[in-house]
DNA sequence: TCGGGAAATTATGCATTCAAAATGCCGGCT
DNA sequence: AGCCGGCATTTTGAATGCATAATTTCCCGA
């Protein structure tokens, strides 16, 4: 679900700052604008998405505004209150709980299929991303190291050949993107990763099915508890600073 | 996912039919409508949705029927081609076993999780469904075994307690019910089928998590191959015939 | 001073209008 | 005779307008 062209962020800046007028998605752009704003946490959860405003904070009308709210809505993001409006969807903890089941479950089946499938070349790119994240782990730098991260991620989706597969779990990644933003991993959690994904590395080159998925399953199980900790921690804190 | 909300076919005849003008979202009916045409195959897979003539048939305006479409588009139902309309989505049987094996895994899911939670009373009332539906089938009656085999799995859904593994389900179903009203069981496939229920009862009963998964999938996996059969056999039909 | 209610304001939902792009058609050209 | 290009028509995409529902404000009474 989710973006199923992937239209990117870049493409939607593009557009903003230069000629004006490329007709023909102004929706597309602002529901991928959006989504960006909603995940690194512009429009906080729960806030109302004033359409005036942000038209003409994005220099388009209401109508393809709208449109955008129900495509959001559609994907989760953006909650719809008839004739009130529309809000940034709040993600209780609980529902990540349960999105990060669903993920893990969607990930041991990639984990199934990738086995099956996955070509040496393919193995080979992984290996050098995968490298390049042990770089950024032993560096301590965050940011590149889950970029890493998700690319491998993504690697192996995409290894699955399973396009339905990969958009449902994007459609739920996404979701719970903007947790990832405020969670931080304790240095003991990093490290736990950091070993899950060089034994998912081994079994993926073992081509060993059920025991990738096992361990996908586990990783995201654990990567699920990572990120309801954090929240835990940090629910508090927001609740008491603003 | 879907449609959360949940607003049902019912909701769109009583607007349609009765007062016409219950201002509030035409958007959720005409998506809902939509939804339903395309299902039971008023629309066929990868016709044009004419928006001027779907308006005039449901008495409605052109902006509530686009962001029905953008609607149906994040759902997957409905292909929108920038500047040239939107069509029904094909379903390519590679598309249905993809929809297949995600649908298994999250069953399989559906069954852990139920498997831990579900109360005595919810399992007496799925007993009556099971065999309400066991009398559909020496009857022969096809419909009505359908109906109930889907609330069985409803109601193992809602036992898991994850709503967003149950609406992440319903998307995908929502996608291939269209396929299974064109697909036919043979009598083989039917008793087979029947045969699963039986032991997905006991495993329900028994509390038994890991068989119980194991079963729900490997159910799911033949449904999907008897669909996939009946694709197989209608296709080449369709294509003769019109 | 506080609460209730009505009017004004605002914002939402849908319709309509306006503009641009695509499709189809006709004529000219090779 | 067939193909390419330009013009008219149709259709889509976005903007605006209008009616209604929600919210806010303000006034009056207790």
């Amino acid at each position: 679900m989710a973006r199923p062209d992937g239209l990117g962020a870049a493409f939607v800046e593009e557009l903003a700052t230069t000629s004006p007028f490329k007709r023909g998605n102004f929706t597309q752009v602002a529901a991928d604008r959006l989504r960006d704003m909603i995940v690194e946490g512009t429009l906080a959860p729960g806030s109302k998405l004033q359409e005036r405003e942000l038209c003409q904070q994005m220099g388009i009308s209401r109508t393809p505004m709208r449109e955008a709210f129900k495509v959001l809505a559609a994907d989760g993001l953006v909650v719809l209150h008839p004739s009130r409006g529309a809000t940034v969807s709040r993600l209780r903890i609980d529902e990540v709980e349960e999105m990060f089941a669903v993920m893990s479950a969607l990930e041991a089946l990639s984990g199934e299929l990738a086995a099956e499938r996955i070509t040496d070349e393919e193995i080979a790119e992984i290996r050098v991303i995968h490298a390049q994240m042990l770089l950024y782990y032993t560096r301590g730098e965050l940011a590149p190291y889950f970029k890493c991260n998700q690319q491998i991620h993504e690697k192996i989706l995409a290894a699955a050949d399973n396009l339905t597969l990969a958009n449902t779990y994007r459609g739920l990644a996404g979701r719970v993107r903007r947790a990832r933003y405020i969670a931080n991993m304790s240095q003991a959690r990093w490290a736990q990763a950091v070993a899950e994904h060089e034994e998912i590395l081994a079994a993926l080159v073992a081509r060993d099915g059920a025991r990738l998925s096992a361990l996908l399953k586990r990783h995201l199980k654990n990567k699920g508890e990572t990120v309801r900790e954090s929240l835990l921690a940090e629910l508090p804190r927001r609740a008491a600073g603003g």
